[in-house]
DNA sequence: TTGACATAATTAGCCAGCTAACTATAATGT
DNA sequence: ACATTATAGTTAGCTGGCTAATTATGTCAA
C-alpha cells in the first residue's frame, strides 16, 4: 500500500510547505505514519499466514465461511464480503478447492448459482492458523492500554470521516 | 491491504474468542480498523493522483527527486527510500522519461550508474499536483485537533515497536 | 409467451509489484 | 596483474489483484 519508506522529515515537510502553502505538516505526517504502520502491519500478517501456506485473500474466505451457521455462501456473497470482484473470488475458490479446504456444491434450485462449503479440512486449518494469529496480534498490540484503544478507535472514526474530502 | 470489506462485529469476534481463546477482542478490533481506514486512504490517495495521470510509484518518485538540492539522483538509491526493487523503479523510470518528466542522465566516472534528474516539466506537474494533494489532506484530517494527532502519532509509534512480535 | 433485461459465475487479458538471472563495470586480495 | 567478488542496472517471467467480455440461467412486462 504504500511503499515509501523514507517519509519525510518534519524540515523537509516544512520545505515543501514554503513551495506549497496549503501544507498541514501534522496532517501529512499524521497520513503518512498511518500508511507506513498499517503497511507494515499488513506485510507482517501476510508472512504469518504464508507460514501456514495460507495469504490474506484466501484466509479471509474462510473465515467468511466459518462465520455461517451452514459454513456454506455463495461466490458472490463472498465476493462483496471480501472486498474483491467476483472473478478474484473465482480464482480463491480455485485454490482452495485444490487444496480441499472448500469445495463446490451445486444445487439446482438456482443452476446459475453454486455453494461453496468449507470443508472438515478447511476448519482444521483455520484451528491451526487462528490461534497462532490470535497469539501473536495480542503480544501485537500489548502496549495499547484500553484507554489508548479507545482513543485509537476514535481517532480512526474521525478520519474514515474525513475520507470523502480527500477523494471528492 | 486489507481487501476485507465485512470486519467482524464484537459479537462474531466473541463467538470466534470460545473456540480460540487467545483472541484478544479489542486487539483484533483495533488492529483491523486501523488496516481498514488506512487501505481506504491509499485508493483514495490513487484516486487523486490518477486524476492527474500519476500513480503512487511514480509520484513518490517525482517528490524523492524535488528532494534533492541537484533535482537527481540514482535508481538504486531511489529504489531504497521508495521501498520498491531495482527492477521495479527500472518500470517507474521507463513511464517518467517517456511522459518527459525524468531523464536519464549518464555519466562518465562510473559508468555501471545512471542519474535520473526531474525535468522541468516533471517540476511542473508537481506544482499541480502537490497543491491539490496538500489541500485535500488538510481537509481529510481537520477534524484532528492537535491533541489527537498527537496520540495518534504516540499509539502508531507502540503499534509500530509491537509489530516485531507479530511477525517473529 | 416471448423479447428484453438482470444476475451468477467464469474466462481472457491488463497492470504494478515481485524474484531470479543476466550484462557490464568496478573493487579487491593474493 | 589478474582472478574473484561486489555492485548498478536491466530483462524475463511470476503473482494476485483488476476490468471487460462471455455463457448460462432467471425474471418480467407487453
Amino acid at each position: 500500500m504504500l511503499q515509501l519508506r523514507d517519509l519525510p522529515t518534519t524540515e523537509v515537510l516544512g520545505k515543501f510547505a514554503e513551495r506549497y502553502p496549503d501544507a498541514d505538516i501534522t496532517a501529512v505526517s499524521g497520513f503518512l505514519h498511518l500508511l507506513r504502520v498499517a503497511t507494515d502491519l499488513s506485510v507482517a500478517l501476510d508472512a504469518c499466514l504464508s507460514k501456514h501456506g495460507l495469504l490474506q485473500g484466501r484466509w479471509w474466505l474462510l473465515i467468511l465461511l466459518m462465520r455461517e451457521d451452514s459454513k456454506t455462501s455463495t461466490p458472490s456473497a463472498l465476493a462483496d464480503k471480501a472486498g474483491v470482484t467476483r472473478a478474484t473470488m473465482t480464482g480463491l475458490i480455485d485454490g482452495l478447492e485444490q487444496n480441499n479446504l472448500v469445495e463446490r456444491v451445486y444445487v439446482k434450485d438456482d443452476r446459475r448459482s453454486v455453494q461453496i462449503k468449507l470443508t472438515a479440512a478447511g476448519q482444521a486449518k483455520l484451528d491451526v492458523v487462528m490461534p497462532d494469529y490470535y497469539r501473536r496480534l495480542r503480544l501485537c498490540m500489548q502496549a495499547l492500554d484500553e484507554e489508548k484503544r479507545l482513543q485509537l478507535q476514535q481517532i480512526l472514526e474521525l478520519i474514515n470521516s474525513g475520507i470523502p474530502a480527500l477523494v471528492k
